[in-house]
DNA sequence: GCAAATCAAGAAAACGTTTTAACGAAGAGG
DNA sequence: CCTCTTCGTTAAAACGTTTTCTTGATTTGC
């Protein structure tokens, strides 16, 4: 480590040996043959020198790269935090470098994630960002790059793709509070612009529709819609809005249905501070379970199984990229959430 | 993009032209001269057959990469999030892609994580995971790409370093709740085996003493010894835990700093459960200021200033990589906290 | 009108690997 | 003793750029 690196020539002129021999030693070449001291040799020669193989180098030759990109929207969100910490593990665990792209809630840098993934030449990328254009995604087909997506369906693009059951993770949730014995079960939901918003609330109305259950449009509460910007605004602000909202109703709902933790959070503000016990005066359910489960209070949720997806989503795609022919196969696969029943549902108080 | 991608040659061959004039067109060399409609004869062909030049390749010719190593612990800590949210950022505005590796609160995965980033031939790192022992560190000295160490002295390693005055930052909390009125305040400590843990408590001391209180040990709460495994451990339920035994002394504490924001809100959990109000009976103050502004309730704290952190190492990173000779100036900045005043402080009952 | 200067581009080396082909020496077979 | 394998190693090409050095053609200066 004197001037520059030490280079594959300077050990195989130390070891008396040709580049070549090497290169197969350290690769663990089978098909070489060599003998014993001089395989020590070499590795003895390799260890002293501290010699490590110019990545670049590598790649150019071998034209493989074991950088993989992950393109989330934003560090800040627990989704894409457990998405990005199951994903990066099982990369690291089978040598692969994430490198991550954030599309921050602008569509406008979705195309320019892509197109960084492209000039850096990276092997593969997961794509969990919602804020990718449908026009931008339309141009991976023709990317000779593995690719999985996150909560899209990939068919069309010829890629893989893993969705969640969102539409039954919200009947679970249902199916949970009605088993209670709620009956007057209000739903505070996400974007209506957004896929999960729309399957989430599908899941509600399919649930009331079952049970035989009156479906009543003020018992549905979109957080304040100046406020979505195409899926932003989940705050625990908006949450406690609607909730005093559906405080305010003549008839207020036994049961709540929250989009998402956080919103489910605000909307126990709401209750909170109108003097209302939780769960029994009103059961609160979240989705995602984003929250740790030392947060307080202990939430009612539907695991959305971020942990899996991501390393699913890793696993996958590391797996596609060393298919030996290129061939893979377009996967879709369905993730079921799970209920995780806390402390923020009972049944109501009339029973 | 039929079979393999379109390299240089392809373009050179369909433009007429040799490679080096389409690579000193792309690249904009100023002392290139060459006809106009050359010029324009390249990039029509470059635009029309897609051509991106092969980063690995011109890596290697260069011997420049415009990939560098952030070190985080783990990605759900919202310090480490804020950090890699606005580092992010600064790089890709600059043309780098962050390629991020975890250590997961594993002391051995410290020494593999630089391995990857040497084996790898990053550009620069930056080292903001507390898990990396100083054994490992010392290694860095010798290594020829430029680091910024956050929360750590890097002067002997001959690398840069930003450092928070977390001494100043307790100190600044203090000050809030003394000017407020209180004279019984309580410390919810962090590991007493970390840095900031030490520096925090080492700046309540110090506030205590210059206005002349008392130290009082049973003021000074650790979370539950067992459970801190090197820093691990700042739950929710810890803080909670401490708080209790907090309410449980003889004379309880008119006001509370806890080592970050997420005791904090245990903090306050476990008030609210004794049926006190905040602030009126009990001032709590956070440190970090890594919840939302929107969440409940609004936490008076001490900004540690992460998003700042996170873009200044950015920028110096990429500032060393870039600066012609290789020679950089190993500064150590400091960076102040702020103090952040929300709901959670008041005077004490007593006035 | 001729040497010198400028213009427009081409040729080739280099970056550090991996991989395939080639090679000489030693042993085997007859 | 000659040929044919096998063994252990070397030689060289290739990956796709960038960069330096030439080169041939055209223009300029006088």
């Amino acid at each position: 480590m004197r001037k520059g690196r030490v280079t594959i020539k300077d050990v195989a002129l130390a070891a008396e040996v040709n580049p070549s021999v090497v290169s197969r030693i350290l690769n663990h070449d089978k098909t070489l043959v060599v003998r014993p001291e001089t395989r020590e040799r070499v590795w003895d020669v390799v260890q002293q020198m501290g010699y490590h193989p110019n990545a670049t180098a590598r790649s150019l030759r071998t034209r493989k790269t074991r950088l993989i990109a992950i393109v989330i929207s934003g560090f800040l969100d627990p989704y894409f935090a457990l998405i990005l910490e199951n994903a990066n593990r099982v990369a690291d665990q089978r040598g692969y470098v994430v490198g991550v792209l954030s599309t921050e809630s602008d569509e406008q840098r979705g195309a320019k994630c892509l197109e960084t993934i492209f000039d850096t030449g990276m092997a593969g990328a997961v794509l969990a960002s919602s804020y990718i254009e449908e026009s931008t995604l339309a141009r991976i087909r023709h990317s000779d790059i593995p690719m999985v997506l996150l909560r899209r369906n990939a068919w069309e693009f010829g890629k893989m793709s893993i969705m969640e059951d969102e539409n039954n993770g919200a009947a679970l949730a249902m199916e949970h509070l009605i088993s209670l014995g709620h009956r007057r079960i209000a739903h505070i939901a996400g974007s209506l612009y957004s896929r999960s918003g729309l399957k989430r609330l599908e899941g509600y109305r399919k649930a009331l529709h079952i049970h035989g259950l009156p479906y009543r449009a003020e018992y549905v509460q979109e957080s304040d819609e100046a406020q979505w910007k195409l899926g932003v605004g989940q705050t625990r602000l908006d949450g406690y809005r609607a909730m005093l909202r559906l405080l305010d109703l003549d008839e207020r709902p036994t049961a709540v249905f929250a989009f998402n933790d956080t919103i489910a959070l605000g909307a126990v503000d709401a209750i909170l501070e109108r003097e209302l016990r939780i769960p029994e005066d009103i059961s609160i359910i979240g989705y995602g379970n984003t929250m740790s489960e030392f947060n307080f209070p202990k939430l009612t949720t539907v695991d959305g199984q971020m942990a899996r997806i991501g390393a699913l989503a890793a696993e996958m795609l590391i797996n596609a990229i060393e298919s030996e022919n290129g061939e893979y196969e377009h996967e879709e696969i369905l993730i079921q959430p799970e209920l995780v029943v806390r402390k923020t549902t009972a049944p109501p108080p009339e029973l």
